[in-house]
DNA sequence: AGTATAGCGTTATGTTATTACATAGATTGA
DNA sequence: TCAATCTATGTAATAACATAACGCTATACT
């Protein structure tokens, strides 16, 4: 998958994310779309779905939204699983990826017998900045 | 905070999720107490939120449901993040604590001065019965 | 009794996500 | 070329998840 390969709807949808300073809830990014023709739901949530299936959009399963991949560069898929901090108070996201916690997860699967095919990992709280 | 202090409408719903095999979405358990009187979401709402705060129950973020704590005897609070493994095929949850795990978030929050407030760790996949 | 707190019941509404169906364009391959 | 297929799209409707706002009740404390 490349940039350029995506279709008008996803590229829309990526600008978007890519322009925003935080995560974005679809119903926001439709918001921000109408002027451009957006009309409905399934406008956005087909496009994220290509999105975060190449890897370049993640989701943020305790907040119900979405933000543009952090390292657009790199291959998040050949990092492992991609974590997230959540700054409750500002709202803004780090993504990073930790070796260690992923494999003592993976450790905790094989002894299961556990099939990981996704993980979330999501720190709510509050980032540096916002501790006064 | 002891079983006993809880109220009709919180006992009402842990009944239900401890009963369950598999976590429930908050309309699933509103609609098993509909014959004893329940009406509206709220009723359900309100309950999950107590019995969250209390450590007896808790949500599993990825599918907005709602799961009887596994390790009823123990203080889930005490032994930090509880991680979950579901499957995405017979829908059974399995509750773990990883101290490793813990500790290596910990040291990346430190390092980054996030202050986490609640950590989320859900693995989907197929559990060991699901495989063929 | 007075007041503070927690819980409850109900209606309405807000927010997030999907189903279902119809259309359009590109690609492939006989 | 024509049909078959695949992907993307548009739209309406609906499902699924969650909260706001209001008023009332019960309990506990002083």
């Amino acid at each position: 998958m490349s940039l350029q390969s995506l279709t008008r709807n996803q590229s829309m949808v990526f600008d978007v994310l890519e322009k925003a300073e935080g995560p974005l809830s679809a119903y926001t990014i439709l918001d921000r779309l109408r002027d451009q023709g957006f009309r409905a739901p399934l406008q956005v949530y087909r496009a994220l779905d290509k999105l975060i299936e190449y890897g370049v959009v993640h989701r943020l399963e305790s907040i119900n939204s979405f933000v543009a991949c952090a390292h657009p560069q790199e291959n998040c898929h050949g990092h492992g699983t991609v974590a997230f901090a959540i700054c409750e108070s500002c709202g803004n996201v780090i993504e990073f990826h930790n070796h260690d916690v992923d494999h003592k997860l993976a450790d905790w699967a094989k002894s299961r017998g556990f099939k990981a095919e996704k993980t979330t990992i999501e720190i709510r709280g509050l980032c540096e900045n916002c501790q006064s």
